[in-house]
DNA sequence: CTGTTAGCGCATTCAA
DNA sequence: TTGAATGCGCTAACAG
């Protein structure tokens, strides 16, 4: 017969007015420690739970915020759900996590349903939407606090989390060429993601200080995915002069990678170095020798939505990265591929 | 400054009653064909937006159902949530997607809270918490209608959606069985998923009906995680006479076994098959030639709910399997394993 | 086919 | 430290 409490029969259980109720429902102070008392005994005795909806109506918080996100890596958006579930779980929040198109032309108008519908506080942006313009301009239209992980560019206005994804790419080059590589390929990400650019210019930067110059038969897009990883592969591999490493800016692609050298019969790590970025689990699925990048996916997650819910001023956070190593530290340089 | 045009806005703008704007919003009959278009018209020059708040608590549904899981499968739940929301898309509903713990005493309480607070029409139930007690009793007791995801026994009062776990690893069992090995190991599923259970029946019925005895050193425990594939595949491989074939109950263990088999220099296939279940996308990750089961997992979220939203008599939905051989068709028979 | 009225369950003014 | 009244935005009877 139960299973439907409201604040009013708590407050008649209690003997309390239901201001009393609601006041030791949001935890206000000013309310005596006997009646709290009383009133907790008559929440849990009728299994109250408030009503969101009513909640939402009637004050001006929803208790709710929305992870905004479009990304088809499985593993990084179980790590970035994962940590913003674990902070709002602390704090006894809802999280509404909501896939959208970063390609739908609708989006902005997506995004304004969305916040306008549920009503959440807060907002967070997972890579490539936080470099989405339009969700951009509706969030701020909306006048809904928002915080980015991993966005592409800084941004006075709002908070933001993510690593370094150049100096990241750079010591994973630098490390490839103190192997003894001097051809070192490498795999861009997907194109909308500003991690894609920032991960090319490391590897640039680290060619360059080995005083390695950047040959552009060695750059090969690709796209996050697997397959992408696979086709630049076997062209990197087909070249006349292949290259004794490959990098890749993913742990997918890097799979790919890995692939493609079973396939053709190619020792890895000892005739090539396969590196990738982001140290799923995949990679040591993969691999065990896979030398990757550790991005910490959940604690971005966490630490953003940290920020949201203070709603202090606008910060940038910067979280370590590291280089995971597995095996290839032993492998001896590759003396008979120099050029 | 608008961003929060309300029905009554609308209303006086199409110089009608919020009755009828109503009406429109929910897609009544009974409204005059040109009354809806100005209503329309209205709605979107104000870019209006209903709250669901408001609706939940006026009306008697709220356009949200939940999907609770507690499944540590990046692949898996990336599908599972992947077909809910399409089928949520498509009907222009919202789903709330929560994680629980399974192990936690207070699950009940933590789900009937959930659905008390947020309203929500419906909840689709995920493996393992589809066989959780207190989840099914909580929600018998809101008498909130629920659809499962491969759970692990009928129920006659509410629907469910699955595959044939048995008689996939049958399938595979037999496949083994025809390419020649009579030596094969098992790796079990978490003891948490019913699956687990049914993939284990599966095998066996495969050995008896090849004329194989089941041998007890070649079942193994596992969780479905890489690290319980590594750990059974170890103990496996040092039997005194080890299995020419191992089948591990989802793809993740399989990859620990393809792991364990690389760092052994053991060649997969040519002197050990490898097989797994699930197909998710890592099967081909880690190893093309990985035999595997298709499990729909996609489909079967969209099916569930799409049960959930007709809310017809109780149906239970079997959607079939598929077995993928990658490679290891053209592997000859290991004649010299015979026992 | 359309409009009027009365709440849904809660937080939020104000008073006491 | 507590209580009484008002309304959030919408739907659901009931009229017309």
């Amino acid at each position: 017969m139960s299973g439907r409490a409201n604040i009013r029969d708590v407050a008649d259980r209690a003997g309390v007015s239901v201001k009393t109720v609601s006041r030791v429902l949001n935890d206000h102070k000013y309310v005596g420690a006997l009646t709290r008392q009383k009133v907790q005994a008559a929440m849990s005795d009728l299994d109250f739970r408030p009503s969101v909806a009513a909640r939402i109506l009637a004050g001006t918080k929803s208790g709710q915020i929305a992870l905004i996100y479009d990304n088809h890596s499985p593993y990084y958006m179980n790590r970035i759900q994962l940590g913003c579930w674990q902070r709002c779980q602390a704090e006894g929040l809802r999280l509404l996590a909501q896939p959208v198109d970063v390609t739908d032309l609708d989006i902005g108008s997506a995004v304004r349903g969305l916040v306008r519908e549920t009503h959440v506080d807060g907002v967070i942006l997972s890579s490539p939407v936080t470099d989405c313009r339009a969700v951009l301009e509706a969030l701020e239209y909306l006048d809904v606090p928002f915080v980015r992980i991993s966005p592409g560019c800084n941004h006075a206005l709002t908070s933001s989390v993510f690593m370094d994804d150049a100096q990241a790419a750079d010591d994973m080059t630098t490390h490839l060429v103190n192997l003894g590589h001097r051809r070192i390929g490498f795999i861009q990400g997907h194109a909308n993601h500003a991690a894609s650019h920032d991960r090319l210019v490391g590897y640039r930067r680290g060619l360059e200080r080995g005083g390695i110059a950047v040959r552009d038969d060695y750059l090969r897009a690709g796209a996050f995915d697997f397959d992408s990883g696979v086709a630049a592969a076997g062209a990197l591999l087909d070249l006349p002069s292949p290259p004794t490493a490959i990098f890749a800016s993913n742990d997918d692609m890097a799979a790919g990678v890995l692939s493609v050298a079973h396939g053709r019969g190619i020792a890895v790590p000892h005739a090539l170095s396969v590196a990738g970025f982001d140290d799923t689990t995949l990679a040591r699925m993969v691999w065990p020798t896979l030398t990757t990048i550790h991005q910490p996916m959940s604690e971005l997650a966490e630490a953003a939505t940290g920020l949201l819910l203070e709603g202090g001023p606008t910060q940038h956070v910067r979280l370590p990265h590291q280089l995971i190593i597995r095996g290839s530290t032993s492998r001896p340089p590759p003396i008979k591929d120099l050029q």
